[in-house]
DNA sequence: TCCGCTTACACGTTTGAAGGGA
DNA sequence: ATCCCTTCAAACGTGTAAGCGG
């Protein structure tokens, strides 16, 4: 387990930057603390451009969610979610030169939806006594699912962001607080078939799933293997298999035993030293393209945010907004969605009343590089429940895709814990007070999205990875909150 | 022809029911 | 009757390879 503090270390592309809030600035708004488990893995998987596999009736991530929550109020009630963002605007495809390189411009977006967390609605005390695992969150390509699958393109980047809302159900949502979380290292490519095959080692030596195509195996299935794309691939391979230690382990048991190594370690603060390291080959990439991308990113990229939940009425007037005619009081918010000038100052994160919205308005394109949505964030204060006061809206301009909250309810989630209310739509959705059509709400996943935001510079350097810029912010404490390029709740129609 | 996607397959893990014993 | 443990089979999760289709 590695604290978010540790995070901030070893993934600020610069040295970490003072926050407004100190050293503990990310303890926000009642200090809620997320960690990700398995860092170290995700860490060897992100070096070498994590790929998820998406299929048809789904399929789990490997390595899968797994956080750790502190700093909630233990008798309060709490729901936690997930959602896939897309990285930047981008299709790519993989050369024989082991790289991935931008193949055109993102497809237009799915429907997004949000994995609820089996245990929603719970009290802080059972999300802070455990682990919480999306193990059961599946990913697939098929736009018509019906089994409540986030859908991703295949070819696109992609990373999870976890909120965590203080609510008693599902109805109550709307008015609570809601807390973003990402780790810069749990971005991946959803691909069809893994490209790198680097990744497949790394699978198949972790997964205990595909035990059956270790080296060590019995399997006769698995050879011969796939003959190289590239010759080249070999020597490569062979470099590979001497991972780390942390990562040789020839069993999934073996890693499960070092988990509590490095859980210790990183409690011990060991974890927070690593810098500057190249975390990803998109990463490199980028170093390459780095002279837009900001430089002080820097608190480790991850990225917390608090915010109202969105409600329609409070975004409708931005929607209104021209680009460019941010009303936004910080030069960061600007700078945010100017592609040259898309590199916020290491100070920036230190603002809390940035307000940048989702960059769907298709008028507005987006820093396609630099801005790694893997913000630092310092949430503001905590903010009273209730309906969104105007100082929460976001200061850019947003066409914030009113609607549905479309959450991905488990099975049992949806039957037992979280049962829809009178205006629950297909998957799940759900409609908010607002009471925004379904329909139109759903209309809005063919209209403006990445996939319209031409290309801000020529195609070779891969998007930002760590030490990019951040996107995300949400503040909302007698400010704006900044919005990722990704709404939360997609169909959300508060 | 290339490249991405789908499908069938073998293998391993997980899960839960069934049975037996204390 | 209840609990615990073991066994076993089905379901499920994997990556591979072949084939398909744009």
């Amino acid at each position: 387990m590695q604290s978010i503090r540790d995070l901030k270390t070893n993934f600020s592309g610069a040295p970490a930057v003072p926050m407004a809030t100190g050293p503990d600035g990310y303890l926000q708004q009642g200090s809620i603390r997320m960690t990700l488990e398995d860092p170290d893995l995700w860490k060897t998987f992100h070096e070498n451009g994590t790929e998820m596999i998406i299929t048809k009736p789904g399929r789990r991530m490997f390595p899968h969610c797994k956080i750790n929550l502190a700093g909630l109020i233990p008798c309060a009630k709490y729901i936690l979610l997930v959602d896939m963002v897309p990285e930047d605007g981008f299709r790519y495809k993989w050369k024989v030169d082991d790289k991935w390189e931008v193949a055109g411009k993102a497809e237009p977006q799915p429907p997004c939806r949000t994995y609820l967390h089996p245990d929603s609605p719970a009290l802080g005390s059972h999300w802070m006594k455990q682990s919480m695992s999306f193990l059961k969150l599946k990913l697939t390509n098929n736009t018509l699912d019906q089994h409540g699958h986030i859908i991703l393109h295949s070819m696109h980047r992609y990373h999870p962001r976890f909120h965590i809302i203080q609510a008693d159900d599902m109805f109550s949502v709307r008015w609570s607080v809601f807390q973003t979380f990402t780790f810069p290292e749990t971005s991946f490519m959803a691909v069809t078939a893994y490209q790198n095959t680097k990744i497949t080692k790394l699978k198949i030596n972790h997964n205990p799933f595909a035990k059956g195509f270790r080296d060590e195996g019995t399997n006769s299935k698995r050879r011969p293997s796939k003959p190289p794309v590239c010759p080249e691939k070999k020597p490569r391979l062979s470099d590979e298999d001497s991972p780390p230690a942390d990562f040789s382990r020839s069993s999934y048991e073996g890693y499960e035993a070092d988990e509590d190594l490095l859980r210790g370690k990183a409690e011990a603060g060991g974890a927070a030293v690593v810098k500057e390291e190249r975390y990803s080959p998109w990463a490199t990439e980028r170093e390459g393209g780095r002279t837009g991308s900001p430089v002080g990113n820097a608190p480790g990229d991850m990225y917390n945010t608090e915010q109202l939940v969105p409600a329609p009425a409070s975004y409708l007037p931005y929607r209104f907004h021209g680009y460019g005619k941010s009303p936004s009081p910080t030069p960061s918010a600007a700078s945010s969605h100017s592609s040259a000038s898309a590199r916020r100052g290491p100070f920036e994160s230190r603002v809390p009343d940035v307000a940048t919205v989702p960059d769907h308005d298709a008028a507005k394109p987006r820093p396609l590089h630099h801005p790694h949505p893997h913000h630092h964030h310092e949430t503001g204060a905590s903010v009273p429940c209730g309906p969104p006061h105007p100082q929460a809206v976001g200061a850019a301009p947003q066409d914030y895709p009113g609607g549905v909250l479309n959450v991905s309810l488990p099975p049992q989630v949806s039957h037992a814990k979280a049962p829809p209310p009178a205006g629950v739509l297909g998957h799940h959705a759900v409609y908010g007070p607002y009471g925004a059509a379904a329909e139109q709400s759903l209309g809005q996943w063919g209209g403006p999205g990445h996939a319209q935001f031409p290309p801000l510079r020529p195609p070779h350097h891969l998007p930002a990875e760590y030490g990019s810029q951040a996107m995300h912010h949400g503040y909302h404490h007698g400010n704006v909150a900044e919005w990722s390029q990704y709404p939360l709740f997609s169909y959300s129609c508060w």
